[in-house]
DNA sequence: GTAGGGTTAG
């Protein structure tokens, strides 16, 4: 019909029957004849005249009729002077990233019998290598090669290095380049992009090395131009490598370059991400055009290099010079307020965003829940999950890549919010085959993090299966190890520990250690911690702070203060999360004065202004040595508001030393601050039994009833040969039951005649003594280290961790048990932890 | 041919 309406009315009546000599010549075989036989009646109103046929075609080319191009073509006998028009269809289509299309019509063409020519092979090699179709390209280079393309035409050969890079056989690239290099026959165009498929794939010491070569070649006709610093720039921006990136630039100065705002742009890319603020800074003042990508470059060097003030400086400078702000801007700020934890400001940046009716993408999207996530705001998370929905999932063009990106984001949001629900709901929805290691992990780590822990090594446990082979990265391993710390699973954190040594996982290998580190100091074995910490190639802040966080846990105080003393030789930097640590490490092994005078000199000595924390540490140090009224003064004298830390760690120091006057202090505070748990409640009362004032603990246990709070049942777990045994208190579910009482009962009846005496006030039952010492015996600790003894080979640890404190009695008979039993006994409870052995326990009482 | 993003440790 189209066809009709653009043709002059003269060749209407003409008939393709009879075809001019000229375009029968050009016919290469009957079938396309045969074609032009068989049009309908409308379409013989097709010209028969060659020359008209190009006027057409040319008419229906420069009025952008593109589809009218194609139509014609189809009904046009093969000719070389024609195949013009294919090549500009398929040059179109390929730049409007419809490269299926563009391939379609290489095969139309061709099933045609047209013969491709040297410029439809580029063309179609890119295609190719957009989509990243190996097969398909490498069949398109046998055609160019059979039709004498290949290797005798420069631009088809570039194309060919291209595509092979794109669908990443780097290998066969390089073969064709070397190729070109022994006949002689390559340009600057051939060098730009061996060197980028060296750049894309990550190899940037290659691609360093090439641009030098090809600059040092001193060939005249060889030039590296603003294409090939564009390329290699960013090699030495993401190797650090900042020499190579001067000289560089002193090239761009040198050939004139620098004019060209793309080499400008990459030059300070270059500075920016080698850390080179400076150097960013002065090329970025001196170029004379800029445009939005050289503020871009030079906002996100600031922002992710600490110095986020600068980033917001300049932000405010692009909108006071009026510079139109892309999404890349609104997105490295949002990124930049969501990386220092500042959710609500990045929120209220996302918020001006769409204000000013930019649209976000996946980058975008990700950096928002990013910031929801950080300070775990659900809300405004969940209102970032609708406009996702709404705006952004399913729309046409968008990467699946990116759209995966979105809901790992979403994933992760949702599990900081500790929506377990919802999170486990999007990732079981998500095809198997579309799970990224990403994907996993977040949950994984979501679970890690807040409390799931055992359903995060389950997980792990799931994705490292047979069934899924999914190759956990430096991050998967990381959270697992957190999980096996909430734990104590010792056996699961040193098998990771193989698996993570067995694979190499070199680049993540300083997280994973520090993670280890943390992993064996909580599962009972510090020393095995020391050992990670010693084998280290590099250590960070984090490393040492972990090993002596370890020490402190353990009641090894001094092993704890000789790691500071190698920190501060080392020429770690301390702050205030060190002295959290040191502090911390002085109140577990009962070293007062050693703690009073760090934390009296922290200020002087190091120029730490003692925080909050700082205080707390200080009142639980006073609080286990039993000086409580020392501990009230320094609450007293504190600068600033005392926090519910600072009265639990008091009220906690009552209970260990039965002073009910600042034990009901303490109380009295928290709830002024509204802090209620059932913790608070179970200390309460406990000081209360131990003074013998039944009357007050009966009141708190019915206040516990009347206001609907339970206290947390006790719960011990031990791990045996067959995996994990849990208790509970007077648990009598498991299958050895029957034993591990008789043997509770022995234990007791042999270290009561070594003089232990059952402590009844840990029994918070208001009966007689002799029924106590009963309810006692059903502490899960106890059952715990029952089994432990039955299960466990002679001489070797038993692992308890227990999730409450420690019961005071159980602690007593654990001291006795363990001069008879062949075992060391190591219990983690909520503070700390405990080892007995030969009738002692490492605490010396300040537990 | 340049700029931005998700998951880890004290």
């Amino acid at each position: 019909m189209l066809l009709s309406l653009t043709f002059p009315p003269k060749y209407r009546h003409r008939t393709t029957t009879a075809l001019p000599p000229l375009l029968l010549k050009l016919c290469f075989s009957p079938s396309t004849a045969h074609q032009c036989h068989s049009l309908s009646a409308e379409e013989l109103t097709f010209p028969t005249d060659p020359d008209a046929t190009a006027r057409l075609l040319s008419n229906c080319l420069s009025s952008d009729r593109h589809s009218d191009v194609l139509s014609i073509l189809r009904r046009t006998p093969p000719c070389r002077a024609a195949v013009f028009y294919w090549n500009n269809l398929i040059k179109r289509s390929v730049s409007l990233q419809d490269q299926r299309n563009a391939l379609h019509l290489f095969d139309e063409m061709r099933s045609l019998k047209w013969i491709p020519d040297e410029y439809t092979y580029p063309y179609v090699l890119k295609a190719c290598g957009d989509l990243s179709v190996l097969v398909t390209g490498a069949s398109v280079h046998g055609l160019a090669l059979i039709s004498g393309f290949t290797n005798s035409n420069v631009f088809v050969d570039n194309a060919t290095i291209a595509m092979y890079g794109r669908c990443g056989a780097n290998d066969k690239a390089r073969q064709l380049f070397d190729e070109m290099l022994k006949r002689g026959v390559f340009d600057t165009i051939s060098w730009n992009s061996i060197i980028s498929i060296y750049v894309q794939s990550g190899d940037f010491r290659r691609a360093l090395r090439m641009f030098e070569e090809m600059v040092s070649r001193g060939d005249i006709m060889l030039r590296a131009d603003a294409v090939s610093l564009v390329n290699v720039l960013p090699a030495c921006a993401s190797a650090k490598s900042w020499r190579s990136g001067m000289e560089m630039h002193g090239y761009a100065i040198r050939r004139g370059l620098l004019e060209d705002v793309f080499v400008g742009n990459a030059i300070v890319d270059m500075y920016a991400k080698c850390g080179l603020m400076d150097g960013a800074k002065n090329v970025f003042d001196r170029m004379e055009m800029k445009d939005v990508v050289s503020w871009n470059a030079l906002v996100t060097g600031y922002s992710q290099f600490g110095k986020f003030d600068d980033a917001l400086g300049l932000f405010e400078r692009m909108r006071e010079k009026g510079i139109e702000l892309n999404v890349v801007t609104w997105s490295a700020v949002i990124a930049g307020y969501a990386q220092r934890g500042l959710g609500y400001e990045a929120l209220d940046v996302f918020r001006e965003m769409i204000v000013s009716r930019s649209q976000p993408n996946a980058v975008t999207l990700v950096s928002v829940l990013s910031a929801c996530a950080a300070v775990g705001a659900l809300v405004q998370g969940k209102e970032t999950h609708c406009y996702v929905i709404k705006e952004f999932l399913n729309l046409k063009g968008n990467d699946p890549g990116d759209e995966m990106m979105v809901i790992n984001g979403l994933i992760d949001m949702y599990a900081k919010c500790k929506i377990f629900g919802i999170a486990r709901a999007m990732f079981n929805s998500i095809e198997w085959k579309d799970r990224s290691v990403v994907t996993w992990t977040v949950m994984i780590g979501g679970y890690a993090q807040h409390g799931e822990a055992s359903d995060a090594l389950e997980l792990f446990c799931e994705m490292v299966s047979n069934k899924c082979r999914i190759m956990p990265n430096g991050f998967t391993i990381s959270c697992a190890l957190v999980a096996c710390a909430r734990l104590g699973a010792l056996r699961l954190g040193k098998e990771i520990h193989t698996y993570a040594l067995r694979n190499r996982y070199e680049e993540a290998m300083l997280f994973i250690s520090n993670c280890l580190i943390d992993m064996y100091a909580k599962s009972g074995d510090v020393d095995a911690a020391r050992a990670v910490f010693n084998n280290m190639y590099h250590r960070n802040a984090v490393s040492w702070t972990s090993i002596m966080t370890g020490y402190g846990l353990h009641g090894r105080g001094e092993e704890a203060l000789q790691i500071f003393e190698g920190m501060r030789k080392a020429g770690l930097a301390v702050d205030g999360v060190t002295f959290v640590v040191v502090l911390y490490a002085c109140s577990h092994s009962g070293m007062v004065g050693k703690g009073l005078d760090y934390f009296n000199n922290m200020r002087n000595d190091f120029g730490i202004v003692p925080e909050v924390e700082h205080y707390a540490c200080m009142v639980d140090l006073l609080g286990r040595a039993g000086r409580l009224n020392e501990a009230m003064k320094l609450i007293k004298d504190m600068p600033m508001q005392p926090n519910p830390i600072i009265w639990v760690a008091l009220l906690s120091g009552c209970r260990l030393h039965g002073n009910v006057e600042i034990g009901e202090h303490a109380v009295n505070k928290l709830l002024e601050l509204n802090f209620e748990n059932d913790g608070l409640y179970t200390l309460l009362s406990n000081i209360y039994a131990s003074a013998r004032r039944w009357k007050d603990a009966a009141k708190i246990r019915l206040l516990m009833k009347n206001s609907g709070i339970r206290k947390r049942p006790g719960c011990s777990w031990v791990q045996g040969k067959k995996g994990t045994a849990t208790f509970f208190v007077g648990d009598k579910s498991h299958p050895m039951t029957k034993e591990i009482y008789n043997l509770l009962d022995d234990l007791i009846y042999r270290i009561k005649i070594m003089g232990y005496v059952p402590e009844t006030s840990f029994a918070l039952h208001d009966v007689d003594d002799e029924e106590k010492g009963d309810l006692l015996l059903e502490h899960s600790e106890k059952l715990a280290l029952a089994y432990g003894i039955l299960t466990t080979a002679p001489g070797l640890p038993i692992r308890i961790t227990k999730n409450l404190r420690v019961c005071g009695d159980c602690h007593t008979a654990f001291t006795y048990i363990s001069r008879i039993v062949e075992h060391e006994i190591i219990l983690r409870d909520s503070s700390r932890f405990h080892h007995f052995k030969n009738g002692s326990c490492s605490c010396k009482g300040y537990w």
